[in-house]
DNA sequence: ATGCCTTCCTTCGGAAGA
C-alpha cells in the first residue's frame, strides 16, 4: 500500500500534476494541504474519473486539506476536529476553526492531512496559535493511544517545523526565524514517543531529557519517513531557491508505534519540483 | 539585486506563504 502527502499550493492550479502523480505513482491514500478553495470548488469528479474518492475540507482561498482515496478501498471520514480542540486563529471576525485538518479512516488506518499554522514571525500571535494548534495535536494523539495503544495512525502533512538544524540549507540565515525555533521543535518533539527524541530534533539535552521524562503526556508517535527518505520537501519560490538546491525539510508523516512497525520504506518524489507550474512543495510517499 | 515568486480575491493592489 502506498501512502503520500503533499502540501500541493491550490488544487486548482495543480489538477492536471496531480492527477497525473498519482496515477505514475500507484499512489493509494494522497493527503494533500493547501486546496486554497472552499468544498464546492474542489474537483471532485476529476479525481472519480481518475478512480479516486475524495473527501475536502475547505472554506475560502486559505488553508484546506483533503484526502483522495483509491475508489476501491473502504473509506470513511472521521472529522475536521481532534479530541484535543482545535484552537481558533488570533484574528477574524466571526471566530471560525481553519480548515487545516481532515481525519478519514482508510483500511483500518486513522489517516490525517495536516497544515500547521505558519507562525509567521516568533512575536506574532500567529506564533502562539501555531503552538497551541500542535498542542492539540497532541492531545488527540495522546488520547488514541491511551484508549488503544495498538491504534493505527498516520498524521501526515506541512508541519512547518524544520526539526533538526540539517533541515534548512543554512541553520545561520534562520537565526530568529520560525520553524527552526525551540518552542516550535519542543512543541513538535511532544508530539512524539519520549524514546525517539534525541536523534529526531535538534535540542540540548536539558530540552530533551524534560520532554522525554514527560512520557505519561506526550503524543506517542514516531517520524516514519526520515530514515528512508533523506532530504528537503520544500523549496521557496522566491531567491532562485530550488535552481540553488536552498530547501527545508517540513513536510512529514507520524505514525502510532505500531503502524510505524509496517512501515516498509519512503520516497520523496523531487520531480514534482521541475517543469511546468509545480507546488513549492513536493510529495513524500510512504510504503507499508 | 530582498538573487522580488505564486496564489487568491466580490481582483489590477494586497495579503499570505515559510
Amino acid at each position: 500500500m502506498r501512502i503520500s502527502t503533499w502540501n500541493i499550493n491550490s488544487i486548482r492550479s495543480r489538477l492536471p500534476r496531480v492527477l497525473d502523480f498519482l496515477c505514475r505513482s500507484n499512489v493509494d491514500v494522497l493527503a494533500m494541504q493547501e486546496i486554497k478553495c472552499r468544498v464546492s470548488q474542489f474537483p471532485v469528479e476529476a479525481f472519480l474519473a481518475s478512480g479516486y474518492q475524495v473527501f475536502v475540507n475547505g472554506l475560502n482561498q486559505w488553508n484546506g486539506v483533503a484526502i483522495a482515496v483509491r475508489a476501491d478501498l473502504d473509506a470513511q471520514v472521521l472529522g475536521t476536529e481532534f479530541s484535543g480542540k482545535i484552537p481558533q486563529p488570533p484574528f477574524g471576525k466571526p471566530p471560525v476553526v481553519e480548515p487545516r485538518a481532515l481525519g478519514v479512516r482508510v483500511a483500518g488506518i486513522e489517516c490525517w492531512s495536516l497544515y500547521v499554522p505558519n507562525g509567521r514571525e516568533i512575536d506574532n500571535p500567529h506564533f502562539a496559535y501555531k503552538l497551541a494548534w500542535l498542542e492539540a495535536l497532541r492531545s488527540h494523539a495522546h488520547t488514541l493511544l491511551a484508549a488503544n495503544p495498538t491504534a493505527l495512525g498516520l498524521f501526515m502533512g506541512d508541519f512547518n517545523i524544520a526539526p533538526c538544524d540539517e533541515d534548512v540549507w543554512d541553520i545561520q540565515e534562520f537565526v530568529g526565524a520560525t520553524h527552526v525555533s525551540v518552542p516550535e521543535r519542543e512543541a513538535f518533539a511532544r508530539l512524539l514517543q519520549s524514546d525517539t527524541l534525541a536523534q529526531a530534533v535538534s535540542l540540548d539535552e536539558t530540552a530533551i531529557s524534560r520532554i522525554g521524562t514527560d512520557s505519561t503526556n506526550c503524543g506517542g508517535l514516531v517520524e516514519v519517513t526520515r530514515q528512508f527518505a533523506p532530504g528537503w520537501t520544500y523549496w521557496d519560490y522566491q531567491k532562485a531557491r530550488w535552481r540553488r538546491n536552498q530547501g527545508m525539510k517540513i513536510d512529514f508523516a507520524l505514525a502510532t508505534p505500531n503502524l510505524a512497525d509496517k512501515i516498509t520504506g519512503a520516497f520523496i518524489g523531487r520531480e514534482e519540483r521541475d517543469g511546468e507550474k509545480p507546488s513549492d512543495h513536493v510529495p513524500v510517499v510512504l510504503e507499508l
